[in-house]
DNA sequence: CGGCCAAAAGGGAGCGCTCTCAGCAATGAA
DNA sequence: TTCATTGCTGAGAGCGCTCCCTTTTGGCCG
């Protein structure tokens, strides 16, 4: 175990010694040094230095209330997480906007019911000083849990009834599958299909909705119900030709089961996008360029998702704001087509 | 922001009076109960229950300088974690070891090599009890700057030279690769290639020489480096189907870059594996089952690395085990090979 | 050159917890 | 009955920091 050397770290006090100064003037000048004459703000800091002197964060948050850390809820039961960039991107802007704040991130994954309970009792605990929440499903007894902790929602809530002061940051689902599809029509495209995703989800609801606004009478048998993983997809696509033969577009609503599409078209001997035109959605890189052929998509900016949720998350921590400018609300992003081969 | 509602949480202090008995007391029972008599137990564990009673971590550290928080540190220049569900998986494992342990995980994603020193400042700050750190390159500079936190790698590390006090875990990426070689010279192929990954990091370097082990004295135009992404499989594989048209296999060091030999493969009119049998590593669930034709891999379980990292980490850690047991030393885990379609 | 005032620096309390040690009751041995 | 012993429980001292409040400093005007 690399390294257990621990000789005992300087303290405040160790600082002030040093440079000769009193313990208050040494912490005004690691917060930041406001109202401390310049000679005496360089002589702190030389010692600082000299002495090495990181800030005891575990003393600071026991005055303060503050944690200077955020918790990130990856509440997903089982698989989607891991065979989905799309958590990984959002980490990633999270990571970002709140390295910026020197904020740290403190990663909260459940596996089933019992350990919801484990979550909100840490988030209540009050050893953060927010929450990100992702992935909610309908059912998800998780937000009923959750007290205390300012917390900002990755995706509409469910349960979200308009406003009612819940926070999130989703992006356009709707609007994006509208665009999708009016793009498959505006093709010549009059058998128009839709792969739904799992539909506990509201981003899954939200893209049959954009599918329905444009195919107002749509043949039922054209949407087939299915769960955004790409064997879900294959499947699909499969009961879809089976159903109704003549298909010739399918948007699929997300990428994933898009390229699963691909294949039961592949093995079915249609051609995308000749015989059978196909839109994905998210723009998960790099798959959605490097399928075969590469694929039409809604793409949706994931990493930006993140970056926001945390902006918002800290905004509404920021106590020195004025008092009105911030309560945060919901944002939603826009989408945008991206045109490949496959439609 | 969901709920701001901030009533003073109830202190050690609170529950004593309540349960009328000692601040002691009620630390005692909260950390196990102890050498506390029954009844007492039963009247603050009744206290803590009516009041919501939560320990304050901050000021509990304070004291302890124990922080039950280990941080994971992701150093990878851009893409590679988020096209790859790899990082993803080592979390879970991680996180579930974590959890059984009350351990929170802190996530430090690092972006180039500003970001180095933040992470060392941090670590040296001793906000947690330890590290977990991934992917390093050869040329890393983040561990010389890690010091006085107990770490435990993810991976060998380039430097590690046999032992010298580090702790990593890593699969047995050589073996594997021998395994792999031999299975596609069992097959009868004899113009055997190799794509490799980047060769900055251990694991690409290891999969070489367990190829080199078994053909021992290769054409070196069969030996393509690539850098374990699809794209790159598909450019070193176009460049190996140039150099020796006469290729009758492919061992690539990881399945995305397989995945990418495998679409320069049917580009060229080759078949998979009737004309180039090809073997992946990683078994990359689902991309390896659903490749098209499915992919003979290595497979290393990722998610037990995770746990094993954590559970070294943590063992490390309890002071409390005998003195000699509990000095953890480096785990190199099995790998197996999975046969599927490719070869 | 003294006095006044604002700004800068210092003193000290206390955040909520753990942990050592003292106190004390109950028990058994002398 | 007395004294040592054991076993709980309580009192109190800090952990390292921030922040309120007091004291000091230094600039400037009269």
């Amino acid at each position: 175990m690399t390294d257990q050397s621990t000789q005992p770290r300087p303290t405040l006090e160790a600082v002030a010694a040093r440079a000769g100064v009193s313990r208050a003037t040494v912490s005004r000048v690691v917060n930041g040094g406001e109202g401390v004459r310049e000679p005496l703000v360089e002589r702190v800091r030389r010692a600082v230095d000299e002495l090495g002197y990181v800030p005891n964060q575990a003393a600071r948050s026991l005055v303060t209330r503050r944690h200077d850390a955020v918790a990130v809820v990856i509440a997903e039961p089982e698989t989607r997480v891991f065979a989905d960039p799309f958590f990984a991107l959002q980490l990633r802007g999270i990571s970002k906007e709140l390295t910026a704040h020197d904020s740290q991130l403190v990663l909260l994954l459940t596996e089933g019911r019992d350990d919801h309970a484990r979550v909100a009792r840490y988030l209540a605990g009050g050893h953060v000083d927010g929450a990100l929440v992702f992935s909610l499903h309908l059912d998800d007894p998780l937000p009923s849990l959750i007290h205390g902790v300012p917390t900002v929602y990755g995706g509409r809530p469910g349960w979200s009834d308009g406003s009612h002061g819940v926070v999130y940051v989703d992006c356009d689902n709707r609007g994006g599958a509208r665009e999708a599809v009016r793009h498959l029509v505006g093709l010549g495209r009059t058998r128009v299909a839709h792969i739904t995703g799992a539909l506990d989800q509201t981003s899954a609801v939200d893209r049959l909705d954009g599918f329905r606004d444009v195919m107002v009478d749509a043949d039922p048998r054209l949407i087939v119900e299915s769960d955004f993983t790409p064997g879900g997809g294959e499947r699909a696509m499969r009961e879809l030709l089976d159903r109704r033969p003549d298909v010739d577009a399918v948007f699929a609503a997300n990428d994933l089961m898009a390229v699963g599409a691909m294949r039961a078209l592949r093995e079915r001997g249609r051609r995308v996008p000749e015989d059978v035109a196909v839109i994905g959605f998210d723009d998960m890189l790099p798959f959605t360029e490097q399928a075969d052929p590469p694929l039409t998509t809604v793409r949706q900016d994931i990493e930006e998702m993140g970056r926001l949720m945390a902006r918002l998350l800290l905004r509404g921590l920021d106590r020195s704001g004025s008092a009105v400018a911030d309560v945060p609300s919901s944002v939603v992003l826009p989408t945008t087509l991206v045109r490949r081969v496959s439609a």
